[in-house]
DNA sequence: CATGAATGAGAATTCATTCAT
DNA sequence: TATGAATGAATTCTCATTCAT
């Protein structure tokens, strides 16, 4: 009486799971969490609502992992980078270039880290996430006044503005809009400088100028 | 004919409509919007749900007011400061300053800015704000700019950062925890220094030392 | 320490009464009752709201009592028609006649006996309001009939036919606009020649014909 | 992949559509619109309140329908009447006894466009509903004038007179009682007898005499 | 096992009525 | 005594979650 669950089964079950996570995903990014009620989820993931419920026990479950999945995906991108040997600088760069570029590109992941949940768990994730950030940069931050690099400073509060400052810039009510790709590409050079500066990189160019 | 409204009276609606205005504020600022059912500000104002409805229309409108009330202010004070004379670098400190610490003071009144609210009309209202106060620091940069005190930069975006900076920095969900007064000066200066670092401020120091 | 009612005061008193119901009475004349509730009854009465709690018990004995008046003032009048000596098709033109006009001519009185209140008493004054009419009616119906000037018919029918003809071409959703006082006139005629073909009157002409 | 909507799931669902809209026609014909808040009609159709929003937006929606089901139904057997061959007084009798019989067989549907409602849109489709009436009798009386059989009349009052004659004589706070279906057969007499009369009809008899 | 209809608690809003001033 | 601010029950509507089919 028991049915072996086929592989073929077992790939439809993986397909469902990631077809909701990618709908309440781009559910929040397009209008918030007040956009993003169950059956919409449902609806847009082309499941039933009852589906929903076999994968993610409640809808904070399924909003916490959309959140997570998201943190995680790009904490090991940006750790990657943060790890690397040789100077802070370019690594501080090159993390902010990375998140700031895969925002941009990507459907609003971003805005899931600054739009307020109803669910208290959800909200509690979010924050989680912005606090890993947190903790990469300040490691960052860390690790170029060490070095010499940059200038002492307040670990914690220049870790929160950086993180403030790009996710304000990039997906925040004000954030500059951005039309053409070529704006895209000026926004990142203007957060990395921006951040750059901020940190105090005691460069003779935070890159190289354009030869006259 | 009709009795004369007491000053007592006067003072007890004045009082009604104050004490709504407060409880509002202090609900969002303690968990956000959603924390902030049309019940909840009653009974954090010691009145009946009825009663808000005198003196505001709707739930939106209550909480247009309380982010207005706050983006008034703050404005009016931003900008009698940033449209003082002189060199602009310690206007833009002075900005900061000024805004980082009412903030630190005051009842989380910047929370309100940050967390997303249900109604699309506060919402709007919210945006209002941090476009306002994106405005003024442009404008700042802007003069800067001009005055050759900052390199070039991309204005919008610069503004952009410098509000998501402070505002994560000191109410975001990852803002440095202060538990003493003396915290609160370091923050201050560490996002002041922050900020003015990313404009490019060109000068030997930051701040001038107090001479021994 | 008791103070003896002055003259002056009574009639104040009084004159507040009629304030409050002739005030009620506009409101739904207007609108209906959905437009009368307390505060704007008590505005337009140009009292507050409590005052009108010291001469009626309640909202429902308010509006009763606006009706109450309207019926009683209509009865008499009626009454005194219907009541009169001769034949009857005249005295029941007239009786018609004189409604017509004076609903025609007053601030939505018959409204009144249309628009459904919220309130069950005042459901059924209304209700006892109609029945007054049709009790009328059906008295002036049953002499004309006893008197040979109408044929045999069913006279409570009759009387409900009567009533609902002239309040739904007066007032009722579809009554036919009438922007001059001649409209008025032409409506007045034409609801009497209606009821009175209606109910059978055997006339060489219940109107003197326009000599060829 | 989905399940097929199983018949007896179909029916549920229209049938539960169809229990809504008649519990809701019940109670309005039973106590007006103030005794159909959304919470009765649920309990009165034997849903949840959360299901009849599945099957309406709101609650005006569900009372514009119940009126417009009726209003349609209605009309598409009067005209079906009315735009008859032949002279025009058998088919005014034969419309105005058409609706009368169904008013008395069914139950209460002429009631919901007497009692006004709380919500201005419904209010609007009871006045469309009436005016439909209005109109289609109006047709009757120009064309009875046109052949003759009527005299010169005001077609916009006689056409509103009819219809307030016989909704107040079927269903308005005045109607006779009608204990029987005898006496059901006596109102539907009376009621067309009036109408005939009141347009002028001019003939020996309004109906002729069954042939002993 | 999948479905989506059904539930019902919760949120905003209104308004008759009361009662402190 | 007059006022109108205050109350709170009632009403409409939403949406996470369940469960009969």
């Amino acid at each position: 009486m028991a049915y072996k669950r086929s592989a073929l089964m077992e790939e439809r079950l993986a397909g469902n799971r990631q077809r909701i996570l990618l709908a309440a995903r781009k559910l929040v990014a397009g209008g918030g969490y007040r956009s993003a009620p169950m059956t919409a989820v449902a609806a847009a993931a082309g499941v039933s609502t009852g589906q929903i419920y076999r994968y993610f026990p409640s809808k904070a479950d399924l909003f916490v992992e959309v959140l997570n999945e998201a943190v995680s995906h790009e904490m090991t991108l940006l750790r990657a980078i943060a790890d690397g040997e040789g100077p802070v600088t370019p690594r501080l760069r090159q993390a902010i270039e990375s998140f700031v570029r895969r925002a941009l590109a990507g459907p609003g992941l971003a805005y899931a880290f600054i739009a307020e949940p109803t669910e208290p768990e959800v909200e509690a994730e979010r924050i989680r996430g912005r606090r890993l950030f947190g903790e990469l940069f300040r490691d960052l931050l860390a690790a170029g006044v060490a070095s010499g690099e940059f200038p002492e400073q307040d670990l914690d509060a220049g870790a929160a503005c950086i993180v403030g400052a790009f996710t304000e810039a990039l997906v925040g009510p004000i954030a500059p809009t951005r039309s053409s790709p070529r704006d895209g590409e000026r926004l990142v050079e203007a957060i990395c400088g921006f951040c750059l500066r901020a940190v105090g990189v005691r460069e003779r160019r935070a890159r190289p100028p354009k030869p006259a």
